[in-house]
DNA sequence: AAAATATTTTAGGTTTGCCTAAAATTATTT
DNA sequence: AAATAATTTTAGGCAAACCTAAAATATTTT
């Protein structure tokens, strides 16, 4: 893998990003991703068009290569673990660590990243829920997740339910839940560990921790 | 504290420890340090005199402002701090640290590395053995350390013994070593945490850890 | 103290990544 | 399908940080 500018490690990985939604991207999509001007995208899209890192013929938009994306994967892995590394071992807040981790994630030594993610404990998911690529760029598109587990504010879908007794089916009736609803945490509470929960149309719940270590759930996208 | 881009955060740096020798240093000296031509010096340093990071004038050499010694200890605060979590969390090679401490030392996010330096327990040196400044930039100039905790070919000189007993003084002074002998651990072995030190002149001496414990150094410079 | 040598600065050029303004192309209306 | 609007590209410039070659200054030698 060869070494690649921040400005271009920026562009290759905003374009990953937002050809998740479209097929391709366009150059104002991308220049307003990253408060840039239309005229230097296309800049860059030229240079990284013949880094062989994106296909594209002017005026049709853009999609990563194979390399491209495997270039992508790499960045995305050292920004989370990075974000993980700040949110659990230095205690950052949950919403600052994104900003710090655009910059550590520059530092491109495979081996300080392949470290960093050993002294984590291979990490699998970054303090929002999103999946940690490996040193192959492998991507676990949506694992499941136990909603113990489920970062604040992330939306989730309930995939599955470990105990089938039928007082956590009642409870889980009563309650709204059943395999497929779409949820989210609001707040999560230290002192017994049980959570408010937010689900699609409804008002908050609130679910104990011994309720909530039974259910498991997918992240959406 | 402003922002300063990689390049002047190095020149800064360089100027910082090559004016611990001199007392001002010239264009030629700085060139060789950081591998670029004389020209490019003289560039910046029209630069750094117009944000009075240090004192210039034309032929005459540079040293740096107050301002610009407050600067150059912060990088070097961030890049022990980065070589000390390498070295003990990551488990990088004594020898391996410096590089890539190189590149972390610039992402500069103040609470990055007070939270670091939180979690790393405030440690006093790097694993070469150079002290960390702290907060305010204050710099420990000659710190003892114990010959258990002298890091391997660091020279350093004996200024203290603990145990004032006649055995260990006899021993001492069987193996030529008092205080203000200059030396070295060349090899540290794990098995019984006995070392191998050199002393000026002399050939290779074998220390128990018992005796280590017992000797304290003050760093060279 | 003049000449020779070494150092440092200036002048002008390059690349990267950004910009604005104008031209080219594509998409949308009418 | 022409006209209008939106998007994208080209052309030409700018600042940072580097470069080479030549000029200016300082130092050393004779």
């Amino acid at each position: 893998m060869l070494n690649f500018s921040t400005s271009e490690e920026n562009y290759i990985k905003a374009i990953f990003h937002l050809q998740k939604e479209d097929g391709t991207v366009t150059t104002n999509e991308l220049a307003r991703e990253l408060k840039t001007k239309p005229a230097s995208v296309t800049d860059m899209m030229k240079k990284l068009k013949a880094k062989k890192l994106l296909h594209y013929e002017a005026y049709q938009g853009f999609r990563l290569s194979n390399e491209g994306k495997k270039v992508a994967l790499n960045i995305i892995r050292r920004h989370r673990l990075w974000e993980y590394f700040l949110a659990e071992k230095l205690k950052f807040n949950w919403d600052e660590v994104h900003e710090v981790a655009e910059h550590l994630e520059h530092v491109s030594n495979k081996k300080l990243i392949d470290k960093l993610d050993e002294f984590l404990g291979y990490p699998r998911n970054d303090p929002h829920g999103d999946p940690i690529p490996d040193q192959e760029g492998r991507i676990e598109t949506s694992r499941q997740v136990c909603l113990v587990d489920l970062p604040v504010n992330k939306q989730a879908i309930v995939s599955h339910v470990s105990d089938q007794s039928s007082e956590i089916l009642e409870l889980l009736k009563h309650k709204n839940i059943g395999i497929g609803t779409k949820l989210e945490i609001k707040k999560k509470f230290d002192f017994d560990h049980s959570m408010e929960i937010k689900t699609g149309r409804l008002p908050v719940a609130t679910i104990s921790e011994q309720l909530a270590k039974n259910i498991f759930l997918k992240y959406v996208n």
